[in-house]
DNA sequence: TTTGTGATGTGATATTCATCACACTTTCTT
DNA sequence: AAGAAAGTGTGATGAATATCACATCACAAA
């Protein structure tokens, strides 16, 4: 059984996971609460980075847009993740704009606050480090699996994050309980819509996936694995 | 004028920058020096990731290779530069290989004594967070950069950052001292030699670069920033 | 029920990029 | 100085992917 097939229910695999429970909550004292409507935007590029925000509930895509109109997807944080833009102590400028897609409850974080308390508590900072590492490298991982195997390799990459995020195992299938278009999909690996219609539609006529009113069920995770030369690396690691 | 135009002097620029003085020195007070000659292995992928290193002098690439004996390069550090897999505190294996490319005389320092170091010092923790945000956004332009724009995108962003690493100005152009083969850029934007060969034919046809005894001289940077959208990031930021 | 809207599915075609093949040049080796 | 090895330049061709243009479907709102 792959690490892939071992992981956590659902509801409990977030980021903020990397925390202990005494530290989530030192963080969670110095927030404040914010509630954030599907469509707006938590920041634009260009704005002063200078917040953490802890996705209390809901939904946040971070994306950039090309002067073309296409728009790409670098995350999507769900309830219990940690983001922003975190080089603390530093004047710094957003780089990409953070996009409420599910209305959502928010803990804002300033950078001011944050600053003070991972001053007091050096095993705060231990875990905020590691938490930091741990983003970096999914950042890695994604940057290698989109790059090295072709649209259809990025594609399996997405999925069996998608599963690593949104999987719920059912026997040996795998439902990813979360409702994806196609343009989505297409807008976090860099290809069209067209494109990636016609990969899953590959996919279901080779029996790798199904639909099951409207979610996605993977069958066949092994041959996913396959073309995007997957090492299981970490759940933790291995996310959308 | 850019602040691609107002960076420091070659020699200088490292992303070491971001420590001060003190801080660095501290880190130097708990490396222990190694030599490593061009073509070995700092490590392989799979390997334990329990150390930082410090390029006191030469060049290690950071690559992956796919199964068909393509190989990306992910990053290059010269003198100055600070790297590793840097998430403290965890049993982490590294993801890529660290390739020395140059004669190398490197500060090794291990994963324990940092940790110790970062607890005694909380302004070294500080800029050890500022530094790995900094890593860390560097990867994410560039994966920006990579995905979105095509490989003569890709090609145009390398040669900006190829510029705030290497570059020196001449006037107006911008001389990279670093001698670069084709296929080496090549791996470095996911594409063929050739394709980067007829790439760099047409920017030089166009007037945009030239070779100069066999470095690469910028002559219309506008024009390169125009192709990948650039935004002017900060040097620092913006780096091979 | 009708109508509008967003999503899906798919053919035809165009574009981008890789692959293959080979000549030529430069640099390194002895 | 001669040969080997590495790098460059370029045509011909093919594969991967995007683009365009519709038809169809699913579902919500009037």
């Amino acid at each position: 059984m792959t690490d892939t097939l071992q992981r956590k229910p659902v509801s409990q695999v977030a980021n903020s996971d990397c925390f202990t429970e005494e530290s989530l909550t030192k963080l969670k004292e110095i927030m404040y609460e914010m509630r954030a409507e599907a469509g707006n935007h938590l920041f634009w590029e260009g704005d002063t980075a200078d917040k953490l925000y802890f996705l209390k509930r809901g939904q946040v895509k971070i994306t950039k847009a090309s002067d073309e109109g296409k728009s790409f997807i670098l995350y999507v944080y769900n309830t219990g993740d940690l983001f922003g833009q975190v080089d603390p102590f530093q004047n710094s400028v957003h780089s990409f704009n953070a996009e409420v897609t599910e209305n959502s409850i928010i803990g804002v974080i300033q950078q001011k606050d944050l600053e003070v308390l991972l001053w007091q508590h050096g095993d705060l900072a231990v875990e905020f480090m590691k938490w930091m590492g741990l983003m970096h490298r999914m950042t890695q991982t994604k940057f290698r699996d989109l790059m090295m195997f072709g649209k259809p390799g990025a594609l399996c990459s997405t999925l069996i994050r998608l599963c690593n995020t949104y999987g719920k195992s059912h026997g040996s299938d795998i439902v990813i309980t979360k409702k994806l278009t196609n343009s989505e999909l297409a807008d976090m690996i860099g290809a069209t819509r067209e494109s990636v219609n016609r990969m899953l539609g590959d996919l279901k006529r080779a029996n790798i996936l199904a639909m099951e009113n409207n979610y996605i069920v993977i069958k066949d995770l092994p041959y996913l694995r396959d073309i995007c030369q997957c090492e299981n690396c970490p759940v933790d690691m291995c996310r959308i």
